[in-house]
DNA sequence: ACCGTTCATTTGACTCGTTCAAGATTGCAC
DNA sequence: GTGCAATCTTGAACGAGTCAAATGAACGGT
C-alpha cells in the first residue's frame, strides 16, 4: 500500500514530476479500476484529506495524455479512469447497473479490428464496447429500464 | 422538405403522438446525421422558431427510448444523434477534429463480435469506434491535439 | 364536427461534472 | 542550498442536461 517505487519509475519515465498527488492517484486506480473521478478524488483524500479536486482532475488530465493512464466514458457515464494500458483491451458494460468489466482483445495491436470501408480516415485504434447485463442484472430482472421504459437512464 | 409522411408513420408505428416538434426533429436528423442536441435545435427553429430547447431534449429522449433515432457520444463529444438505426453500423471518429463517419458492419446482426470472455454478461450488442484522422486533417497536419499536448480537448 | 382526457411543450430555475484563473508551493537540476 | 518552472490550492464559472409546474395540442369517442 505504502510501497510506490513502480509507480515513482511510471512517472520519472514519463518525464513527469513525482508529487504526492499523483502517486496517490496512480495508487488509487491500481486498487480501483474503471473508477469515476470522484472515486479517484476519495480514494486519495483517504491517505492525504488536503488534495484538491482540481489536482485529481489535473493529474488526470496529464497521465492520460502521457498514456499511464486511459480514459473511457461509456455512454451515459461519467469519465472513468484505469492504469490497465498498452494491451488494448476492451470493455463490458451492464445496461443496468452501469457495471463495467474487462475483456481481452482476441487480437492484440490496435487496431485489433479494420473498418469495410474507412472513407479516408487513417485508423489508429478500434474500442470496442460490449454492452448488456452483468450476471447480477440478468438474474434480479426487477427492473431493466432502458429496455422499454424510455424516460429511465439509470447513471450513477 | 415539406412531405413527412414517412415521418409521420414512424412516429405513429412507434404508438407516439404526431406533433410539429417530433416531425422537426427527424426530419433534421434525415438531413443531418450526427447532429447535436444544439445543431438540432437550430436545424429545427429554422422552421419553427418557437421550438423550446427543452422539447428537442425530450423529443430526442422519446424518440432514442423508442429506437427510433440511436444516440453516440465518442469520448469528449456531446450527445448526437441519427435516424439511421437497426444495421448495426459502426463509427469512425476523427481524433483532431472530431469529424464522424458512418460504417457498415462487415458482420450484419447484433453483436456482430463476441468477447472472449463474457464474465458472466448477457451481451446483446457490441458497439464498435474507430479512432483516427480523417482524410482533410492527416493530409493537413497543422495542430493534432490530442496526441500529444494533453491540454487540448477539440470540441466544437 | 366537437369535447375531454391525456400526452406534449413552454418557461424558468437548477444540478452536476468539468474547466478556468490567480496566487502559493514544491520538485528537481544546478 | 538556491532558483525556476511545473504543480497544487482555492474559489469561481461554464455548459450540457434535467426537474417541475403550468399551458397547450393531439386524437379517440361521441
Amino acid at each position: 500500500m505504502t510501497q510506490t517505487p513502480e509507480l515513482e519509475q511510471a512517472l520519472r519515465g514519463a518525464a513527469l514530476r513525482v508529487t504526492r498527488p499523483r502517486l496517490a492517484v496512480l495508487g488509487a486506480l491500481r486498487e480501483h479500476a474503471h473508477a469515476t473521478t470522484d472515486e479517484v478524488l476519495r480514494l486519495v483524500r483517504r491517505q492525504h484529506p488536503e488534495v484538491s479536486h482540481q489536482a485529481v482532475y489535473d493529474v488526470l488530465r496529464v497521465l492520460t495524455g502521457t498514456g499511464l493512464v486511459r480514459r473511457i466514458e461509456p455512454q451515459g457515464s461519467v469519465a472513468r479512469y484505469e492504469v490497465r494500458v498498452g494491451d488494448n483491451h476492451h470493455h463490458l458494460v451492464c445496461r443496468s447497473c452501469g457495471a463495467i468489466a474487462d475483456v481481452d482483445c482476441s487480437v492484440g495491436a490496435a487496431p485489433c479490428l479494420t473498418p469495410s470501408d474507412n472513407r479516408g480516415f487513417v485508423v489508429d485504434e478500434a474500442e470496442v464496447i460490449y454492452w448488456g447485463l452483468c450476471r447480477a442484472c440478468h438474474a434480479a430482472p426487477t427492473v431493466l429500464p432502458t429496455l422499454d421504459s424510455p424516460a429511465e437512464r439509470g447513471t450513477r
